[in-house]
DNA sequence: GCAAATTAATGATTTATTCAAG
DNA sequence: CTTGAATAAATCATTAATTTGC
């Protein structure tokens, strides 16, 4: 249960539901309609505003993509150690087995995504990523869109030279649809690395 | 000069003179009300909108933060190879100066950060990082705030359901001033390592 | 059992990176 | 190449879960 001062939204587990049944079911970057309506909707159970439900998938999709990474690194690694001493135990006597095996990628370098994507398939992995392609819906046609999603100003209502209570209005009608972006199927960067570093605290 | 159907904001002179001036003065974070008064102030010059003037003290502390970064670096570089260099070269014959120089810090690992502010201000390094503790002003004590100051979202006039034109309406009273926050002095993170190889890159 | 202490989960912010117009 | 715009990653901060010693 949610202190009474909370100073931070806490979600009821009928919202929670909700809006993981929303992100399965394909929602993952919601604009500005739709993030009213599901507001609108998910307020019949408790107090919540339109940025905690940006902020929720926000933070859902950053870490589901994070917890799909962590799982495929693991994988990665134990199939490489694998494959790896499959490969060398496979030879009669392995003379800089050690050598190899602490200092080089196995000997398929250059294919390790798509090898290891069809050996992950077959391991009972679902390209969930794949459904991060469609993640802009654009649902409606509105005039109206959401800029980026990462932007939230207040309204000031002190302020009495203002005629129209919101701050930032669009006039601006842009041409043509967002780009469709495409995620990088084997995110193998800095970035994993060090979070394959810190994961080591953690347990 | 912009161009008549322009899907960005092409600031005049004048805007980014003024723009410039404020961030010297000290307006790095600029909260909801300030860039109000901002925008309308440059809306004399030209065609500008809330979020331009946003994106752009964003835009602009990040690369400010970005050029100071890769001075420093760079001068940390020359002073570490100046300072060693000096350090072996007092040395009567040097046994292993090249392993050591690719290998291992100067004798004085620790401080490094201490030392080289102190070396970096002797050389005219002014600290505009110093000014960042003051980014959150808190000029008006309203309701009302930015959060974050990294959502924008746009009103959808086309719903009829909707009461208030404004998406996000802040309601909660939060208690106490926002946490001031201290900047790392000498973030020489993974981060800044990346960004030094990429650099190479660029020219 | 049950609070104080730790740890994990997650809501909220900030920073870095990338895209793309000009 | 510069820079406005947008997105993603990292980080901070608070709350929920849990462990631990009594």
């Amino acid at each position: 249960m949610c202190p009474a001062g909370s100073s931070r939204w806490c979600p009821t587990p009928e919202q929670v539901m909700i809006l993981e049944e929303m992100y399965r079911s394909g929602v993952k970057t919601p604009n500005a309609t739709q993030i009213q309506q599901i507001t609108s909707h998910l307020s019949f159970y408790g107090k919540i505003e339109g940025k905690n439900v940006f902020y929720w998938f926000q933070n859902h999709k950053a870490r589901e993509r994070q917890k799909l990474r962590r799982k495929l690194t693991k994988q990665l690694q134990l199939q490489q150690q694998q494959l790896f001493h499959h490969y060398f135990d496979s030879l009669p006597s392995p003379p800089f087995q050690h050598l190899s095996y602490y200092n080089s990628p196995p000997p398929f370098p250059q294919q390790v995504g798509v090898h290891d994507a069809a050996a992950a398939a077959k391991q009972g992995i679902n390209y969930t990523w794949k459904l991060d392609v469609s993640e802009r819906m654009d649902v409606d046609k509105s005039m109206m869109k959401m800029y980026g999603g990462d932007l939230l100003m207040m309204v000031d209502l002190s302020t009495p030279s203002l005629s129209s209570p919101c701050f930032f209005t669009t006039a601006t009608a842009t041409a043509g649809p967002p780009p469709l972006k495409t995620l990088e199927l084997f995110p193998v960067t800095a970035s994993n690395l060090k979070e394959e570093c810190n994961k080591n605290n953690n347990g």
